[in-house]
RNA sequence: GGGCGAUUAGCUCAGUUGGUAGAGCACCAGCUCGACAAGCUGGGGGUCACUGGUUCGAGCCCAGUAUCGCCCACCA
């Protein structure tokens, strides 16, 4: 064989093994007859970028559980993939676009920005999978699925149609956050906020006709002035005495309440509302009765006539007490407005590119609305409305993508209808899990519910801290809101969807078409009345013969397949339906992910890609769906919990009447040093493939498994390597040079960026020093089998009974049973630092330190070296085989060097080979070999080794010189330590080791210890003083732990109360550390 | 504003049902002895954020305080 190198090189195996891995398809999974099976659906990665620390953590916990399940003999599918990720691909491309062409989307249109998009996708996807082979992450790669890809595609045009036929899918106005930037509608998670400097001004509004005594304007207060050219009322609380009442009595309890230093503040806060009672409450109470006599106020500018109107959500304790009322831009005033729908109206006023449209006067229109709020108040301060300005910081909503301020804005939307249903709705409709539910949200709910069952008995619970994530997810379902799925964007799956206001005579026209969807299952359209009353299209025709009044009513038609837009859609076209240009939320086809890569609806004529597996049944197998859903396991971070787990339970259950995976592994999120979230935008992340080609993929990899210990995140300080010198620079301490991003090198002084996004300033890579713990442990790996494979040449295989085996042998195997169970109990309880960390325990301190030191002579003696050898080739080989999962590639490269020289290993029975470290068997806990009382006496002798060893530190004795020994203690003692008197010469190194009944005066002056009851003395070393120092303060200590016993033993309460174990426990301490103190005061007295 | 969580050695984190605090890294000292200096051996280092309470006994249970983080929320 050959030799291996001194030191362990990632580079040099990672490539191989990688190939060796694709070539054998090492990965790929197919249905066959095993029950057991294990799929894990990958959460997909946005092609927006390349991955950071956090995708690696979340596919390297994914890959740890789907090698540990295909060890352990299931049929394992990771399904890998990827996500078109709508508005944040398609913001990147346009920025992009726009940076280095100078071109708008408008510039290039629909399929030129698509097709722009799909070549970055394929760029991406590219640079996503060769990162993740790098991670070693064992994805089923024939089986990767794109939510755009053909199968994806047609799941989704399927879910979506279904929907749509149940009544479940509808579209609505609604408020929704308009990104002016995108010019799309964007979801809540898809904000944040950030705190802007800004200005609340006091507008005045006239009063049309004052009588004597009311007030002759009105004062209402706004951070968004030019919204007042879409404001249709004034609003005044009904009640306002009493409603500020309320608000002084609510105040002067929170004074009771307040804590000390809070209290000036919520005094001064009451003083305000007192001095409200006069100053503003009079004026309030008047306009309520204005307002009850119908009076109106006069809107500047726009010049017309609005109602003042009653409606709790003025507060009289804020701002003027009057509050304006713009329904079709602020989601309270939208509120209001659907209270008083009869009196008041609702006007929008901005395009979707948030300039001012038609609505507002000639003078404003076309005006962004930034330059539109300095154009209102200027023409206000004209007139003399414009009544004081107040600096403020504002809290804002930004768009995450564009970076843009939101606006809300009143729009046609579609939803997908989540509350509880009349009658209730079916899921899994045509499968043999078909049941009903109360409704979407409500089926998921129960899905993570105590007790709940499925149709095939399961239920889905997280991991670890269940309750609480439990909590997080019904609790943001049990809100129940409707889901608004679509994006005005054009990068996406296209809402399918066909609609238009048609004339009465064309309806009847349609008739022939419409019919259609009571003879064919891929259509289906209805037909809205103007009061939002929802008709088939037979009813409404019907309705619509008798009906002279309806002129024209709305249609929606929903075509399933691609295929039928060709045949249908001129049809439609010519009756002036049109496709909606819309396309879904991105979550929409996320949420199939773990039924639509399976090929639902229909595995057989599933379109995969040329080279894919094929999804229909084969060879006397399932198909895939049938076979791989329900799967195993979700696994990700807690942010995703509502995201997208409660969407795949409500999909998979809708679709298919069952969950879609049973538990959800929720790991920890990545910050930088300074607890900040890493991510790719704020300079701090790390990209795994510089980690890789640093420490190797191993490293990063065992690093990762042992901080994952909850859902505690994680901190992992930054490093940066400088582009000057190499050297590494912690950033927590580094001084910032021009920007956040930019960095100075200590040394040269000279800048560098985090960011790679300053023209002209050398980039730095970032690492973390962390990761040298990974490094180091696959070193150790590495050298342990390198002296293993040094020693096992010729080594033999023949059936061993433990009358065979040292007690060495006896030990190590004993403790190896522990660690597997250790290894596989902490798996087991998603708690992958327990079980590196047993794994790394065992290896480390057990095999490497004590059995592989204590193997080295018997490995020079040919008489033992067989039964050495025998032993330590099957401890590695189990030894390999527990670490596999963590540490895939340098496991799997040393398999291959111990089968060349051990191809048969097993102590009693040979242990199923394997060719593929990846396909062998995981370690099966052996009982048998589980040996305490051996434990007990190894312990006993690593304890008096270790207190010799400390006797040689403290002289300085070198390694070489031998020692004499001489140990005294019980018969008990001596007993248990006499099979172990080898083993303790050869680990303490000395000469001999006798135990003797007394030692004598001239050997009693030797250098002494104490194990417990235990005494020891090295001949011949000894320094008197060094020596007194040392044992006095060894009886200084043991005094004071007696002292403490002895107080806790006399306290009366602690003899009656505690447990009698815990007392006698206590008592026997008490009883050892007298024994032993005895024995330091006795040598102390001897030198 | 509401809810959840965290605070343990210089750093990053463990600590199962209450029974005298652990690991790795870092630090100090010694070591090229036949796998490994990315190593070996030994050592030092903690008022478990703070204040009370319950208990014979509290890192752990209870109440409060402080700081940090996350989620949710409509204050013009």
């Amino acid at each position: 064989m050959t030799e291996l190198p001194k030191t362990y090189e990632p580079q040099t195996i990672e490539g191989p093994i990688t190939r060796r891995w694709l070539e054998a398809k090492a990965f790929h999974a197919t249905p066959d007859s095993r029950r057991q099976r294990y799929v894990i659906m990958m959460p997909l990665p946005n092609v927006t970028g390349a991955l950071h620390m956090g995708h690696a953590m979340d596919n390297v916990m994914q890959d740890l559980l789907t090698r540990w399940h295909r060890m352990q003999g299931d049929n394992t599918l990771w399904m890998a993939g990827t996500d078109h990720a709508g508005i944040a691909t398609q913001a990147v491309v346009e920025k992009r676009l726009k940076e280095l062409e100078g071109k708008t989307r408008h510039d290039l249109g629909r399929d030129g920005l698509t097709k722009r998009i799909w070549q970055w996708k394929d760029q991406y996807q590219q640079r996503i999978v060769r990162q993740q082979q790098a991670m070693g992450c064992s994805c089923d790669w024939d089986r990767a699925r794109f939510t755009m890809d053909a199968v994806c595609t047609r799941a989704v045009r399927h879910a979506f149609f279904k929907l749509f036929r149940d009544g479940l899918i509808f579209q609505g106005y609604r408020m929704v956050n308009w990104d002016c930037d995108l010019q799309t509608a964007v979801a809540d998670d898809e904000l944040y906020r950030a705190a802007v400097q800004g200005h609340f001004y006091y507008l005045r509004y006239p009063v049309i006709d004052p009588q004597p005594g009311e007030p002759t304007q009105v004062i209402v207060a706004t951070t968004r002035p030019e919204t007042m050219l879409g404001d249709t009322a004034v609003a005044v609380h009904p009640t306002p005495r009493q409603a500020l009442n309320e608000a002084i009595a609510a105040q002067k309890r929170a004074i009771d309440e307040a804590p000390d230093k809070e209290r000036a503040a919520a005094q001064a806060e009451l003083d305000r509302l007192l001095q409200r009672e006069f100053e503003v409450l009079p004026t309030l109470e008047k306009l309520a009765t204005m307002a009850r006599a119908g009076r109106q106020l006069r809107l500047p500018l726009q010049d017309k006539p609005i109602p003042i109107i009653l409606d709790e959500w003025a507060k009289p304790d804020l701002g003027s007490g009057c509050v304006k009322i713009t329904p079709a831009h602020d989601p309270n005033d939208y509120a209001v407005w659907q209270r008083h729908k009869d009196k008041i109206s609702t006007v929008a006023i901005l395009n979707p590119d948030g300039t001012l449209n038609d609505n507002a006067p000639p003078a404003f229109r076309g005006m962004d609305r930034f330059v539109a709020r300095q154009a209102v108040l200027d023409a206000l301060r004209g007139k003399g409305l414009l009544e004081r300005i107040e600096d403020r910081e504002i809290e804002l909503d930004h768009s995450d993508r564009s970076k843009s301020i939101i606006e809300p804005l009143l729009s046609q939307q579609w939803f997908v209808h989540m509350a509880d249903v009349e009658g209730g709705i079916v899921l899994g409709r045509g499968t043999k899990n078909e049941h009903r539910a109360r409704g979407l949200a409500q089926a998921a709910i129960d899905a993570a519910s105590p007790g709940y069952k499925s149709p095939t008995g399961r239920a889905v619970a997280f991991h670890p801290d269940g309750d609480r994530y439990a909590k997080m997810y019904t609790s943001w379902l049990g809100e129940k809101r409707d889901w608004c799925i679509s994006r005005q964007l054009w990068w996406g799956h296209r809402i399918p969807v066909w609609r238009g206001t048609v004339p009465r005579q064309n309806l009847l026209n349609l008739e022939g078409i419409l019919q259609a969807q009571d003879e064919r299952d891929d259509i289906w359209a209805w037909v809205m009345l103007a009061d939002g009353t929802r008709l088939l299209p037979m009813e409404a025709i019907a309705r619509l013969k008798t009906d002279d009044a309806m002129r024209h009513v709305d249609v929606l038609v929903c075509l399933r397949d691609e295929a039928t837009e060709s045949t249908l859609g001129p049809a439609l076209t010519a009756f002036g339906l049109k496709q909606d240009p819309d396309v879904l939320d991105t979550w929409f086809s996320s949420a199939l992910w773990p039924h639509s890569t399976l090929g639902w609806p229909n595995p057989e004529s599933a379109q995969v890609d040329a080279g894919q597996a094929f999804l229909g049944a084969r060879n006397g197998n399932e198909d895939a769906l049938t076979y791989y859903y329900p799967g195993s396991c979700l696994v990700t971070a807690r942010d995703i919990i509502t995201l997208w787990v409660a969407r795949m339970v409500i999909a998979g259950l809708y679709n298919l009447g069952d969950v879609p995976f049973t538990d959800v592994f929720l790991h920890a999120n990545i910050q930088d040093g300074k607890g900040e979230r890493m991510s790719k935008s704020k300079g701090n992340g790390i990209d795994p493939v510089d980690i890789i080609e640093k420490y190797g993929a191993d490293a990063m990899r065992y690093v990762l498994c042992e901080m994952q210990t909850g859902t505690q995140d994680i901190r992992l300080p930054v490093q940066a390597i400088s582009p000057f010198t190499g050297n590494t620079i912690d950033l927590a301490t580094a001084k910032h040079g021009r920007t956040i991003f930019t960095y100075l090198d200590p040394e040269s002084g000279k800048e560098f960026d985090v960011l790679g996004s300053m023209p002209g300033v050398p980039a730095a890579k970032l690492v973390s020093e962390r990761f040298e713990i990974g490094r180091a442990f696959c070193n150790k790996l590495w050298n342990a089998a390198r002296f293993a494979l040094m020693n096992l040449e010729g080594a033999p295989c023949r059936p061993l009974g433990v009358a065979d085996l040292a007690i060495e042998d006896r030990w190590i195997l004993s403790r190896l049973n522990s660690a597997i169970a250790s290894v596989h109990g902490g798996l087991a309880n998603y708690n992958p630092s327990v079980a590196i960390g047993a794994a790394r325990e065992f290896f480390w301190n057990d095999l490497c330190d004590w059995y592989l030191e204590m193997a080295k002579p018997r490995m020079r003696d040919p008489a033992q070296a067989g039964v050495a050898k025998q032993v330590l080739a099957a401890t590695l080989d189990q030894v390999l085989r527990l670490l596999h999962p963590f540490v895939p590639f340098i496991s799997e490269a040393l398999w291959e060097k111990l089968a060349e020289l051990a191809p048969e290993r097993g102590i009693d029975r040979p242990l199923s080979g394997s060719a593929m470290l990846v396909h062998a068997n995981w370690p099966k806990v052996r009982p048998d070999w589980q040996d305490d009382p051996t434990e007990a006496r190894v312990a006993a002798a690593q304890k008096v080794v270790s207190a010799l060893r400390e006797v040689r530190a403290r002289y300085g004795t070198p390694p070489s010189q031998r020692v004499t020994v001489l140990l005294k203690g019980s018969a008990a003692a001596a007993a248990t330590l006499t099979p172990c008197m080898h083993l303790i010469t050869h680990m303490a190194g000395a000469q001999t080791v006798d135990f003797v009944e007394a030692a004598t005066p001239k050997q009693r002056g030797a250098a002494a210890t104490h194990i417990g009851e235990l005494e020891a003395w090295v001949l011949g070393v000894v320094d008197l003083d060094k020596e007194r120092g040392k044992l006095q303060k060894e009886a200084d200590k043991l005094r004071g732990q007696v002292e403490g016993l002895d107080r806790r033993l006399s306290n009366a309460g602690f003899v009656a109360k505690a447990p009698a174990e815990v007392v006698a426990r206590e008592r026997q301490n008490l009883e050892t550390m007298r024994t032993q103190l005895a024995a330091v005061e006795n040598s102390l007295r001897d030198l």
